[in-house]
DNA sequence: TTCCATAGTTAGGTAGCCTAACTATCACCC
DNA sequence: GGGTGATAGTTAGGCTACCTAACTATGGAA
């Protein structure tokens, strides 16, 4: 009856099927946070990752999941809008360090800020059991999101 | 102590902030799951809507949270590979109805199975409590995500 | 010091999103 | 019954963000 193992593979793809859904209307939650002159997700993202530490173009691409063109082009973009700047890795002549320009510092806390406030607000229409199912979840679906291949790949050493 | 009511302003942006972090990398899972000539994730989107009913090409923007040239233009691209139909709304000749093909319902199928397949397997890498979780968390992320404006119109009438 | 591996860039292509402007039909109403 | 405004889609043009393939430059090791 119980099978205290764990779950049957029905029960496995079941879940997979409506999680999946879910993260599909995500997106466009997502999207919906998005707003006129601001930043894009993309670069809400990249920028992100720049906050913690200056970062080459190869683990810009690695941690966003995308390929190292992908990257370049992001990068490129970034410091056209003087959000970041580029200099050559002291270490290593053929690598690109990447780190945030005092403005991006700012307009990426600007636009979390304002992300956060609207989502905050939607978060409050929900029930505070479903607030406490959903801080609990945060740390399994970032648990999940970290069996993803790929990006897991070693820093380089 | 402790705030029966609900959330503080701080916690509830406090889990805005992190639930943001957890969808931005989700959406790399989401995307880890794509594969060669397969479809790609907003076909797969715009497909399993169809597969539940015939939409017009108002109905799939609205759905999917994008602008009606943007539909028009993905199920162009879904005609042309032979995914979908298009044919006038007998109630209005102005509209568009559009429908899976026999073709399109198998390749949805497939891809629907192949992508729950991969996920099935990393939930299988979770524990069952993590499991639990998801579980729960899923009807909670859903009922966030229809919180969003403009995805909740009414379907015309 | 030669040669392969590694880091990025460049070039060219596609999906997917947008706004603005246009066409066709509907629905009302005088 | 023929305007007229609203509604449904399409077309045109533009941008971001992804990709592969091919190239350049530096590093490292035989």
């Amino acid at each position: 009856m119980e099978p205290v193992q764990g779950a049957s593979q029905k029960e496995l793809v079941a879940l997979a099927a409506k999680y999946r859904e879910s993260l599909r209307h995500a997106v466009y939650l997502t999207r919906s946070l998005d707003a006129e002159g601001d930043l894009t997700t993309a670069q809400v993202s990249t920028l992100n990752m720049l906050a913690e530490a200056p970062l080459r173009i190869g683990g810009i691409a690695r941690r966003s999941g995308i390929k190292v063109p992908s990257a370049t082009e992001q990068v490129i973009r970034l410091e056209a809008a003087g959000l970041v700047l580029r200099r050559p890795d002291p270490d290593d002549a053929r690598g690109v360090l990447v780190q945030l320009t005092e403005r991006g510092a700012q307009e990426l806390a600007a636009a979390n800020q304002r992300r956060n406030a609207i989502l905050a607000e939607r978060l409050a229409a929900l029930s505070p059991d479903d607030r406490t199912v959903l801080e609990a979840a945060v740390p399994v679906i970032d648990r999940l999101n970290s069996l993803i291949p790929e990006m897991t790949k070693p820093e380089k050493k």
